[in-house]
DNA sequence: TGTTTGACGGACA
DNA sequence: CTGTCCGCCAAAC
């Protein structure tokens, strides 16, 4: 297994793991991943996951509490199944970031 | 092989 | 609040 592989499989556990009803941003899960100046690998490995992946992609946000997916329709339908209020295309972290 | 592009982030004006 | 600049780096071109 390439060293990428089984860092893209630490961010996929690690996205797993954020909780129904909160949010991480790109950047957190990068730190705890152990690569703190590696947000943007974040948003590569979330953006090349399958279309019917099982992975709570939509639970990640930017570092504003934005969505950064350039297609955030799914986006939005699936945090308010969860209960997280989208206000002006934002999240308050403060209410909903998830703290491990 | 060199350059541009991004589901980013922080500093600064 | 908006916008600029820079660090980061695998992939696409």
């Amino acid at each position: 297994m390439t060293p990428t592989a089984q860092l893209e499989a630490l961010v996929w556990q690690l996205v797993a793991s954020i909780p129904a009803g909160r949010v991480a941003t790109y950047g957190q899960i990068a730190r705890l991943a152990g690569l703190p100046q590696q947000a943007r690998l974040v948003g590569r490995i979330l953006a090349r996951l399958p279309a019917e992946t099982r992975l709570p992609w939509h639970r990640v946000v930017n570092s504003r509490g934005e969505i950064s997916n350039p297609n955030p329709t799914r986006q939005y339908q699936h945090l308010a199944n969860e209960g997280v209020a989208v206000a002006n295309h934002r999240v308050s972290l403060r209410t909903y970031q998830w703290q491990p």
